[in-house]
DNA sequence: CAATTTGTTGGGAGCGCTCCCAAAAAGCGG
DNA sequence: CCGCTTTTTGGGAGCGCTCCCAACAAATTG
């Protein structure tokens, strides 16, 4: 049984209250008090009960990072753990301890009532102080949910709403780069593979390619934009209907699609990047490991965990502060292979 | 402000204590009532409060997933989230919610001290009911304190302790699978690349590889074995020094390390594997993605993960029981182009 | 040196729940 | 219909903490 305040108390020969506020370094009480009760809480090994601190002080030091619908490529790629990482880093310096709620689609049937149920447990039962919320979909019905009850949140990734916070980085800004790389070598016919339409790093990354081909003049062809789920598979599948279209350069806006791609182009006969050119987004490890080595749109995402956490963690220590953060973080083109840069000699 | 117990009695017009009750499925309360009861509950949206629950019972019905030092590896290959994903899940079955405590060794001046305080906070705090550890090497100073607290837990890796529950995949047989396939396609200069040999896994997949080569009377030279320490950077070291003793096929013990190894030998002008064959562990995504694909022995991360938390929770509810469980799952070998195994036709 | 201010301490109440016990209600056999 | 057992219900106490207020001690002032 780990001793409890009063125990310590007793045995510093002092009262609750002065222990109390010894541990929230209240500063009235003497230095000698203090020092004592210290020394007493160290010889004990006394961790306040977080349980009875939080029904106190309706507050419980935890976040929660929620991923409502595990899309596959969280498993596949290591996007997830590192972003995981920034977060736990933040929570580790400001003492808050993070919850992890993840719904993979595995029981389908009633997969939706069950996320719903154990949204509601989590949240109304006040188990987390606020939230992040990444790779939801756009008409996720966990925001709504989130503004009406009240809870802090920040969202990684854009959405654009007056009271909601998010971190993104600039999906828009790193794919019109990486398009414009492709139109500086030379390109014109440049296709796209996309990411699911529903998210919004989906549809940023589309108009980051629609903006740099509209700086250039040159007309959006809807041929050559093929929609892919940002998996491996999708991007094989997804090449193969850009192919008939015969486009000379490709920009895939995740690196696993551009993996796919290249299987499909492979299987085609097609070398990358002499017939074919290839850009992609994300800058993962393997990104460097296939053959050949992509060039590719690196995005911070560790930065993008920590800011987020941080951003949380300011919303519940000044909640009174009513402004709202969009923070958007910059992106950087990783020139590699594949989009054959040394070919053309730029 | 949530409703509480007593609002919710007031408006179903019983006591406090009927109420609870209900919520906790206690069996004497008239059906009528009860009826009312969840009516009420469901029109208030009532949920009970975490932190109160817990101050009462003493049980928080949160696990904890410690990852002690963030390994390398664990950022850079998928096998953490698809583990994530295998306690989640059986998380959400059983209603537990999963606490994560994620330490990068980011901080390192006082990394140590600070990890510390931090197992104080969470497990004296009693935030968690208990925990699946992962990934701590065996010396870890987090196993005794575990026992000393008597934290119950489980370990996610082989660990010999007579009081310690563990789940793990027979990394022993998998090696020595992996180590057979190669001897029966003829090889006997078999070289090994070793995970860091301070951690269980990487001790038993050398012991695997040992054993192969033992039962063929095969003695074992010490210059074919390299340590190396899961990632791509070390398999390529690890190669190098390999490199020198002109082995005929190599054993990596994770399929990142291979992936470096691959590297190497490319740079040195060997194919694989008509010039040196290959083998790995772990099989995970970019396992199938590289040139050559490589054969490999799968283990069933998601499963390991499932089986650490039902485990776990097994403990929880039945604290009286006694028994201590090691669980070891089986691996599989997976055989696709980097053994030779076409080439050499078996 | 009394009066006031400032600093320090202790104890009561309460956070929202569960558990226990006793009281009330219902069921039952003779 | 009465005394008995069994079921159902309500209320007190307590989980371990924080917060508030009152009491007291020490320091400061006219």
């Amino acid at each position: 049984m780990p001793p409890t305040l009063e125990e310590v108390a007793k045995l510093a020969g002092v009262s609750r209250s002065t222990v109390s506020r010894v541990i929230n370094e209240h500063p009235n009480v003497r230095p000698e008090v203090r020092q004592r009760v210290w020394e007493v809480i160290r010889q004990t090994g006394y961790q306040p009960h977080a349980a009875a601190r939080s029904l106190a002080t309706r507050r419980t030091w935890v976040i929660g990072l929620i991923i409502p619908q595990a899309v596959t490529t969280l498993f596949t790629d290591p996007y997830f753990p590192i972003l995981l990482r920034g977060i736990a880093d933040v929570c580790n310096a400001h003492n808050y301890h993070l919850m992890l709620s993840l719904f993979s689609q595995r029981r389908v049937q009633n997969s939706r009532a069950y996320q719903d149920l154990l949204y509601q447990q989590v949240l109304r039962g006040r188990h987390l102080d606020g939230v992040v919320v990444s790779s939801a979909p756009l008409d996720d019905p966990i925001f709504p949910c989130l503004l009406e009850d009240n809870v802090p949140f920040v969202i990684v990734g854009r959405y654009l709403h007056e009271r909601i916070n998010y971190v993104d980085v600039d999906n828009v800004v790193g794919a019109r780069m990486a398009v414009e790389h492709l139109l500086r070598l030379g390109h014109e016919r440049i296709a796209t593979i996309t990411g699911p339409l529903n998210m919004c790093a989906g549809q940023d990354r589309l108009e980051g390619y629609r903006q740099a081909l509209a700086a250039r003049g040159i007309p959006v062809d809807e041929n050559l934009i093929a929609e892919g789920d940002f998996s491996e598979q999708g991007g094989r599948a997804a090449m193969q209907r850009l192919l008939p279209h015969r486009p000379t350069a490709v920009f895939a806006a995740s690196d696993m699609m551009a993996v796919g791609a290249l299987k499909t182009l492979r299987d085609a006969g097609l070398r990358v990047p002499d017939d074919i050119a290839l850009v992609s987004f994300d800058d993962i490890p393997l990104a460097s490991m296939v053959d050949p080595p992509l060039t590719t749109v690196r995005q911070p995402i560790e930065q993008l965990g920590s800011t987020a956490a941080e951003l949380l963690i300011s919303l519940l220590e000044n909640p009174q502060e009513e402004t709202v953060h969009r923070i958007v973080l910059p992106t950087e083109l990783v020139i590699r292979a594949s989009c054959g840069v040394r070919a053309r000699s730029l």
